[in-house]
DNA sequence: GACGCGTGGCG
DNA sequence: TCGCCAAGCGT
């Protein structure tokens, strides 16, 4: 009984996915499938590592950038590990760079240049965790995996009216996921409910008229779908205070160094900068600079983190002697664009010279 | 299990 | 305006 109406649920799931396929750079198109081909599991796998907690929209414009500059994860292995972070600059989270390279690094040298074709081999690699290793599973491989993603857990919680709250619900959403996962099609059903999820099953007012379960939802049936997933409450965001340095020398260089690899913005660029502190420790002026200068204010800069909220007071100064720091190095400002700088960097260095960095086109 | 970890878009 | 949050992972 219960496995006659998942196979419908399936129907209806994927009749609904075949007449609303998204053109998406990382997917194959729709005659292709039909005839049984795959997505290249290299594609496959940047996509993903790239849509962690990230939207389509920013995603596409860095995955042709990936695609036309490494086009096989052999050449992102032996690509610098500095020009990969540069091309990652913007996207955010930035341990999924390193860890992305780590991961190219293992595919070629473990596996000569092949992804492994299982849940638990890819499992096994940097960077790819329990959604990542189904997802490739399941849409490169054809395994039946069982894919659950914040789209998935937001549909599924929905359609069983699932009240334990998150993350606690997770292992019951995966069985659920499981039960109902083909094996025939299972990374179409995968994207389907990822792409329900994402524009019909949506967080705030879902488009349940449109929705293909909408005769089997409970939540619906409950006439309160925004109401799922239960969450907990979240903590107050605090905010950091520090100061950052614009420091130009008499060739219209500035000063940059490179950041620790770890924690956060690991492995990335920046202008020195004072510690981020719960409140102002000194003027964050003159005492506490890279050197000794004229130094003007050019206003504060606020940037919101995952966990905390930071305002940085910019200061510049201009025609400094290029010897008088000891750490970092001088760059042309004509090459701030290939910098691994990210975007709270850029905002700091806008602030103090508007016409630092070339527009983004496209 | 909880926390650290970016960014930009949207209502 | 501003809080919410998006195809999570590592520790």
């Amino acid at each position: 009984m219960r496995h006659v109406k998942m196979t419908y649920h399936n129907k209806l799931l994927l009749g609904w996915y075949d007449r609303h396929h998204r053109d998406l750079p990382w997917r194959i198109s729709p005659p292709m499938a039909a005839r049984g081909q795959s997505a290249d599991p290299y594609h496959v796998w940047l996509s993903e590592v790239m849509l962690q907690q990230t939207t389509v929209q920013a995603v596409k414009p860095y995955f042709q950038k990936f695609l036309a500059r490494w086009p096989t994860v052999v050449d992102l292995a032996n690509a610098p590990t500095e020009e990969v972070m540069a091309a990652w600059a913007g996207l955010g989270y930035y341990a999924r760079a390193r860890n992305l390279k780590k991961c190219a690094e293992a595919v070629a040298a473990d596996h000569n240049g092949i992804f492994p074709d299982t849940e638990e081999a890819l499992r096994a690699l940097p960077g790819i965790g329990d959604y990542t290793s189904a997802a490739v599973a399941a849409i490169a491989f054809n395994r039946q995996a069982a894919v659950v993603d914040g789209n998935v857990e937001r549909v599924i919680t929905r359609l069983f009216a699932i009240t334990d709250a998150m993350p606690g619900a997770k292992p019951l959403i995966k069985a659920k996921v499981a039960m109902i996962t083909p094996k025939d099609r299972p990374g179409d059903f995968a994207q389907a409910m990822m792409d329900l999820g994402a524009t019909i099953c949506t967080p705030k007012r879902p488009a349940c008229v449109l929705c293909p379960f909408n005769g089997e939802c409970l939540a619906l049936k409950l006439h309160d779908p925004e109401h799922f997933p239960v969450k907990a409450a979240k903590k107050a965001k605090p905010v950091r205070l520090g100061a950052a340095y614009i420091a130009l020398d008499d060739q219209n260089r500035i000063l940059l160094r490179k950041r620790e690899d770890k924690g956060l913005l690991g492995g990335m660029t920046e202008v020195p900068t004072t510690e981020w502190t719960s409140r102002i420790d000194g003027d964050h002026t003159d005492a506490s600079a890279p050197m000794a200068a004229d130094w003007r204010a050019c206003g504060v800069i606020t940037h919101v983190f995952t966990h905390f909220e930071l305002r940085l007071s910019v200061f510049r100064a201009d025609n400094i002697t290029a010897n008088t720091s000891n750490h970092g190095w001088w760059e042309p400002l004509a090459n701030l664009d290939a910098q691994a700088l990210p975007t709270v960097m850029k905002k700091a260095i806008t602030q103090a010279i508007p016409q630092a960095f070339t527009p983004e086109k496209g």
